[in-house]
RNA sequence: GCCCCGUUAGUUCAACGGAUAGAACAAAUCCCUUCUAAGGAUUAGAUGGGGGUUCGAUUCCCUCACGGGGCACCA
């Protein structure tokens, strides 16, 4: 918040509308620079202004000029401020406005019906939460729809699969048909009379045909029951389930709204828009008279335009698709409908197991529920070798255990950029030590363990008598890392990249890291010291930040571990 | 063939066109009679090749090499 303050003061005093105001990578360089001297202007007459700004030197304490950047240092005041908003505000220090008024809504999770949840999903669903609860943090109105793959002729697959081995599809599992689709596809890519049959059935499913209704809404139960048990052991909340089927009975008016806009034309038996010589067309209707996975995604444009008013529509969806949502935000245009609203795919990269990608049909597929488990064995192994152990009892035990598990899983998926392909492989994920989700827990559990010691009774407010005295550098450092947390947050929303926020608390865990090895927080002799208050103060602070900031990657932190 | 994306330390990853390219793991050395050692301190180590734009390029443009994804009737 105090960026807001020195970029007006900075837009007045350089007499332009536009600044940039960072946070420097290397904290020698103040807590906000701009290379606006730079650019344009005078950098000693823009600093001229500036402390003549009186607003400005209440909460900065020294404007230098190196190198043609303006340096800015918060001041003591400043950051004391700072410090006791956090104490004040708990859980809802960071929280923004600059979503008011807004909607957002995320298409995000989205798994395949009749095959396993895989990795690939999980990326999808642990970015896609971290980014629904960083917009809603920062007052964004928040929509997460689960775009469900229950449609299309990937369940034609399905239908002749289950057909052709006379499965009785009430007593199938979500295994048995993960490989029926497997060894399915397999037959059908050299088996042309496969393809067409399995066509067929997805033609019978859209036509209504009763059997291969039945067969469908039973394959779809026996799937979401098995994601819901990923989603709840995921702590994961979605709050709406529309699917592709939904828009069934939808997709006529959008096709009959492209032709009448004259954009929808006959080609080669297909019904297509051409969306211009650089995409190839968007597919509406094949020849064989069926829908196609874009016009589904046509119809919930429209559907979730008229439902929410979203301003931004954002796909967490995997980047083989990228081709796919480049040509549905065109056709979204040349429909009208970008007007109001912009579209954004974060089209996250591949899980690869030894550098390789894996693959269902291939049956190189790692399953979730087994990484999830080795992920608690090994946070349950560790834990043992804890301290705190022998005094908690199995219950609480088997919670922290499945928090650390499950925060160490999304963790690592969360600190990669979004975009950028991971490398999966039991070794990193299972290091749990370094940059990772329990680094950032045990760091919270040692503040949690402070303040319970400490004997201060949390209501009564801190005496910060202290800051008066020189902070030392630890403090310092601390102090300044913990007033950049909302920028931070609106860095990391407007990026789409929780990765943002993961090096940020892994920063501030390591700056505590080093504070608490260096100074004694609570005085051995008198722990309600002024000096223990103001450390004891900085301990809730980074605490709460913690706390705070590991829940929005949708990572819950134990208070012991 | 065309279109996208990537190539940063031994390894896995960061870095909105900015300052001395940050971490973690692995390696080496050190720190538990003190608030949780799942910790801390120190050392060594990197921008694929070649051009260009810029006061300034890991970042933008061109080109080459390598890797990946995708290219109307799958999603």
């Amino acid at each position: 918040m105090y960026k807001k303050l020195i970029e007006s003061s900075l837009k007045k005093a350089a007499k332009v509308d536009k600044v940039e105001l960072e946070i420097p990578a290397n904290p020698a360089y103040g807590d906000f620079s701009t290379n606006i001297g730079l650019k344009k202007g005078n950098p000693e007459e823009i600093k001229k202004n500036l402390t003549k700004d009186k607003s400005l030197s209440q909460i900065v304490s020294k404007i230098e000029i190196k190198e043609g950047f303006i340096n800015f240092w918060l001041s003591k005041e400043a950051l004391i401020d700072n410090l006791e908003k956090i104490l004040k505000q708990k859980d809802n220090y960071g929280k923004d406005e600059i979503g008011k008024g807004k909607c957002v809504v995320i298409d995000y999770s989205s798994p395949n019906v009749a095959k396993r949840f895989s990795i690939g999903h999980l990326r999808s669903t642990v970015i896609g939460q971290a980014v629904y609860n960083l917009y809603t943090f920062l007052g964004f109105d928040t929509v997460g729809d689960n775009h469900l793959g229950d449609w299309g002729t990937q369940f034609g697959i399905i239908l002749s699969a289950i057909e052709e081995k006379s499965f009785n599809p009430d007593s199938i599992t979500l295994n048995e048909l993960e490989e029926l689709y497997v060894d399915y596809s397999k037959r059908a890519k050299e088996n042309l009379a496969l393809k067409e049959k399995a066509k067929d059935w997805f033609k019978r499913l859209e036509d209504k045909d009763k059997k291969a209704r039945q067969i469908w809404e039973i394959v779809n139960k026996i799937s979401l029951a098995e994601y819901q048990k990923i989603y709840d052991l995921l702590d994961i909340k979605i709050d709406y389930t529309y699917g592709e089927s939904f828009y069934e009975d939808k997709m006529a008016k959008i096709i009959s709204l492209a032709k009448a806009k004259k954009l929808a034309k006959k080609s080669r038996g297909a019904l297509i828009i051409d969306l211009g010589k650089d995409l190839p067309p968007a597919m509406l209707i094949k020849s064989d008279g069926t829908t196609t996975y874009l016009t589904r995604d046509l119809a919930a444009i429209d559907f979730r335009l008229k439902k929410w008013n979203p301003s931004l529509i954002i796909y967490e969806v995997g980047s083989e698709q990228k081709l796919h949502f480049r040509q549905v935000f065109k056709a979204a245009e040349l429909l009208g409908w970008a007007k109001k609203t912009s579209f954004v795919h974060i089209a996250h990269g591949l899980v690869l197991i030894g550098g390789k990608k894996m693959s269902t049909r291939k049956g190189t597929t790692i399953k979730l529920e087994d990484i999830l488990e080795k992920a608690m064995d090994k946070a349950a192994e560790l834990f043992e070798k804890a301290k705190v152990a022998k005094d908690i009892d199995s219950e609480e035990k088997k919670e922290i255990i499945k928090k650390v598990g499950i925060g160490a899983i999304k963790y690592f998926d969360l600190m990669h950029h979004p975009e950028s392909d991971i490398n999966f492989d039991w070794n990193s994920i299972f290091n749990l030590k370094g940059n990772s989700g329990p680094y950032l827990q045990y760091t919270y559990a040692r503040t949690q363990s402070i303040i319970n010691k400490s004997q201060i009774p949390n209501k009564k407010s801190l005496d910060l008598g202290a800051w008066k005295m020189q902070f030392n550098k630890e403090e310092l450092s601390l102090l300044r890392i913990l007033s950049q947390y909302q920028d931070v947050l609106v860095n990391a929303a407007k990026n789409y990249s929780p990765n943002i926020l993961c090096s940020y608390l892994f920063n501030l865990a390591q700056k505590y890291n080093t504070f608490y090895s260096k100074h004694r927080i609570l005085d051995i002799s008198d722990k309600s010291s002024v000096m223990s208050q103001f450390r004891l103060a900085i301990t809730v602070a980074t605490g709460t930040v913690l706390k705070n900031g590991l829940l929005l990657l949708g990572i819950k932190a134990p208070e012991k571990m």
